[in-house]
DNA sequence: TAATGAAAAGGACATATGTCCAAAAAGGGG
DNA sequence: CCCCTTTTTGGACATATGTCCTTTTCATTA
C-alpha cells in the first residue's frame, strides 16, 4: 500500500463520482489517496478496519475463509464502490478479506473522523444507504443463485467476471493455480478439473498450465444462468 | 390484513422498540398499526411498496420465486425487524415476498412520508443503516454456508428455526406438504423424502402427515451446522 | 542434463441429488 | 361406502460432486 500525495488527482477522483456533494468543502477533511498493487491485501479478514475506502480505480474481490486454507469467493468489486462500509457501521472486525485482482486507486476516511464529524452528514448517511442496499439487493440474488448453481455455472460467471470488458474474446485469463480456484468456487480441484475438461471438449474454453482462453464468449455466458460475481 | 385503532398499544409498541427514540414528536406522525393473520402475505414480489414496516409481533418469512409455483426460503425475520427497507432506498419493486408465519403486528409507515419528512433525520437514517447492515452481515455469512449446505443441513436449520425457542423438544411443527417444503429449501421432493426418511431413522425427528416432531433437538442443531434462516 | 518436487490430470469408486415414474395412502364429494 | 384426486412414499436409474490415489507434466536446480 502507498500513499499517493497528489491532491489534484484526488480531487478529480472526488469529483468524477461525485464525491465533492456528499462531502461539501471536501478540501477540509483528511481524506488519503493509497493505492495498492495487483494482489496485495486490502483488508484483512478479522483485523481491525481504520478506514472507509472508496475504490476510485481498479478491481477488488471480496473473499471469506471458511477453513483453513479455504477461502471462498463472495464477490468482485467496481468503481464507485463502498469497502468498510459495513464494518463502519457495525463496529466489528473485517467480515470479508478484501484483496486487490489489479492496481487500485482508493480515497480514505478515517472512521475516527466519520464518527466525530460525518454521522449528521445526511447526503453522506444516504449514499451509506445506497450503497449497503445495493449490496444487499445483489448478494440476496447470488445467494439465491448459489444455492441452485452448479460448479459449471458457477465457473463460467467467474470466468466472465475476470475476463476485462470490451476485449473477452479470446482473451488470456491469468488463473494462477487450480486449486485456488476451487476454493473460490466452492468445489474440489478434481472436480474442477472434470468441468474445465468438459468446457475444453464443447470448444468453449482452452486452457494452458497458468491461463484460460473464452473461445465462445456467448456460450458461457449461456452457462453461467445470469449468475455473476460481481 | 387488519388496521388497528389502538394508539395506546401503537405507543407501547414504539417504546418497546425505542423508536421514540428516533422519531421524535412520534404522535404527529402518519403511524398505522397493522396485523396480518399467520399465513397472510404482507409484501407481495414485484408489486410496489408503500410502506415501511416495523415488525413488533410474531414472525414472518421472506421468501423469493425462481420458477413458476417455486419459492426459496430467504430467512425468517422477527420483531425489530425491518420490513421493506430495500425498496423503500432502491425505490424499486419488492424483491421478497413477505408472508406472515404467525399473528404479526407492525408499525407502518408511508414511503410518501418518509421521503418528504425523514430523509434529513439522522437518527431516522443511522437506524436504517443498522438494520441494512446487519441484513447485509447475515445473509453474506448464509450465501456463503449455502454454496456449501447438503439439503439435510438445510432441512435440519429449517426445523430449528419454525420450532418455537422455550419449547422446542417434542414439538410437532406445522409442516404443510412436502412439496413445499422442498421449494423452500431449493430441492426436489423426492430427495427431501429421502432425508426425512433418514432422520427418521435414526430417531432424531417423527414425521406424520401434516407435521413434524423433533425428537432430538442436540442432534439436529449439530446436522444444521451453524446454517440459520434467521 | 538428470534429479526432484510441485502442480495438474485423471482413474476408480462413493455419496448427494435429480428425474421419471408407479404404487400406496389419505381425503372429499356423491 | 366407493370413486376420484391429491399427496406421500419410494424404486430405478442418471448426473453432479467428493474422496482417495496414482500418473503425468512442468519447472527448477544440483
Amino acid at each position: 500500500m502507498q500513499i499517493i500525495r497528489d491532491s489534484l488527482l484526488l480531487r478529480d477522483k472526488l469529483m468524477k463520482y461525485e464525491l465533492h456533494k456528499i462531502f461539501e468543502q471536501y478540501e477540509q477533511r483528511p481524506f488519503k489517496l493509497l493505492s495498492y498493487e495487483a494482489g496485495e491485501t486490502i483488508l484483512r479478514e478479522g483485523a481491525e478496519a481504520e478506514y472507509l475506502l472508496y475504490l476510485v480505480e481498479g478491481r477488488v474481490k471480496a473473499t471469506s475463509s471458511i477453513e483453513t486454507g479455504k477461502s471462498l469467493l463472495l464477490r468482485f468489486n467496481h468503481p464507485l464502490a463502498l469497502i468498510g462500509d459495513l464494518e463502519l457501521i457495525r463496529h466489528m472486525p473485517i467480515q470479508s478479506q478484501i484483496t486487490a485482482v489489479t492496481e487500485c486507486l482508493c480515497i480514505a476516511l478515517p472512521f475516527d473522523y466519520i464518527y466525530k464529524n460525518e454521522m449528521e452528514n445526511t447526503a453522506f448517511l444516504q449514499d451509506l444507504l445506497k450503497h449497503l442496499s445495493y449490496k444487499l439487493q445483489t448478494i440476496t440474488t447470488s445467494s439465491r443463485v448459489n444455492l441452485l448453481a452448479s460448479v459449471e455455472n458457477r465457473l463460467a460467471s467467474f470466468l466472465l467476471s475476470i475476463s476485462t470488458p470490451g476485449n473477452e474474446f479470446g482473451t488470456e485469463l491469468q488463473t494462477g493455480n487450480t486449486r485456488e480456484i476451487a476454493d473460490l468456487l466452492g468445489t474440489t480441484h478434481r472436480h474442477l478439473n472434470r468441468v474445465i475438461h468438459d468446457l475444453t471438449e464443447k470448444g468453449i474454453i482452452e486452457k494452458t498450465r497458468h491461463t484460460i482462453r473464452i473461445l465462445n464468449y456467448e456460450k458461457l455466458k449461456e452457462i453461467s444462468q445470469g449468475l455473476r460475481y460481481e
